[in-house]
DNA sequence: CTCATTAGTAAGTTTTCGCTTACGGTAAGC
DNA sequence: GCTTACCGTAAGCGAAAACTTACTAATGAG
C-alpha cells in the first residue's frame, strides 16, 4: 500500500525474484517454490509480504491459489521517485546558485 | 551504483529519513544527527551505505563533511522500476485476453 | 604545541529477519 | 468417508543488520 511496504519489500532478493517471476505470468505458490533453493513455505511468507505491499493479489481455484501482479502496484512507490527526484534535482540547483552567489560576494570583496 | 543497492539502502527507515533530509539540504553529520534517537556514528555508518549506493556525496570543509544528494542517484531504481512497471501491465493484460479466449471457447462449445 | 571539534572505524551487543520443520485447514479424487 | 494434494500459520533457530561504546585520525583555534 505504501511505498514504505514496497520498498521493504522488494529488498529481499528472493522476494524481489519472486515478484519478478509473476510479472512474466501468473503461478501457484508450489510451482514458484520450484525453482528456488528455498522451502514453499518461505515462498508463502514473502508472498505474504508482497501481498500486504499491494504488489500482487492471490485468486483462489479449488486449493491452489495462483498469484498475479497487480497491475498498479508500482505506484506509491514511482511517485515517492518522482517526488524525490524533483527535491534532489531542486536541492542540487539550490545548493549550485548559493555557491554562485558566494563567488560573486568574494569577488565584489 | 546498483539499483539492488539502492533499494536496501532505501528499506532502512533511518537511513531513508536521512536521505529525504538531505534532498531537502545538505547537511553535516553531526547535524543530521541531532534531531534523531540515533547516535552519531550509527549516522555515519548510514551514510556510508547510501554513498555506496550512489545517493549522496561528501564534500570534505575543513573536519566538517557536508553530505549532499546526487542528482542522478536515484536513475538505476527508477529505470528498473520503469521496467518492472511495463512487464506487470503486459503480463496483466496477456492474462486478460487469455480469460476472454477462454470465454469464446466455452461459448463455442 | 596543545587542546578542542568533527567524523570515520572497530568491537561487541541486541534486534530483526529469513528460513526450516511441524501442524492445521480446505478442496478434489477415489 | 478417506486419502491425497495444495497452501497458510506457528514456533524456533541462525545469520544478518542496526546500534552503542570506545578508540583513532585529521583539521583549526588558542
Amino acid at each position: 500500500m505504501t511505498y514504505e511496504m514496497i520498498l521493504t519489500a522488494l529488498a529481499d532478493p528472493t522476494r524481489r525474484a519472486i515478484f519478478e517471476d509473476l510479472s512474466t505470468s501468473p503461478s501457484a505458490v508450489s510451482v514458484l517454490a520450484e525453482g528456488r533453493p528455498v522451502s514453499r513455505p518461505a515462498v508463502s511468507q514473502h508472498l505474504k509480504v508482497l501481498e500486504q505491499a499491494g504488489l500482487i493479489k492471490a485468486q483462489k481455484r479449488g486449493t491452489t491459489r495462483i498469484y498475479h501482479v497487480t497491475p498498479q502496484g508500482l505506484g506509491p512507490l514511482r511517485d515517492y521517485l518522482d517526488e524525490m527526484w524533483g527535491d534532489a534535482l531542486s536541492a542540487f540547483a539550490a545548493e549550485t546558485i548559493k555557491q554562485s552567489n558566494k563567488q560573486t560576494e568574494n569577488e565584489d570583496a
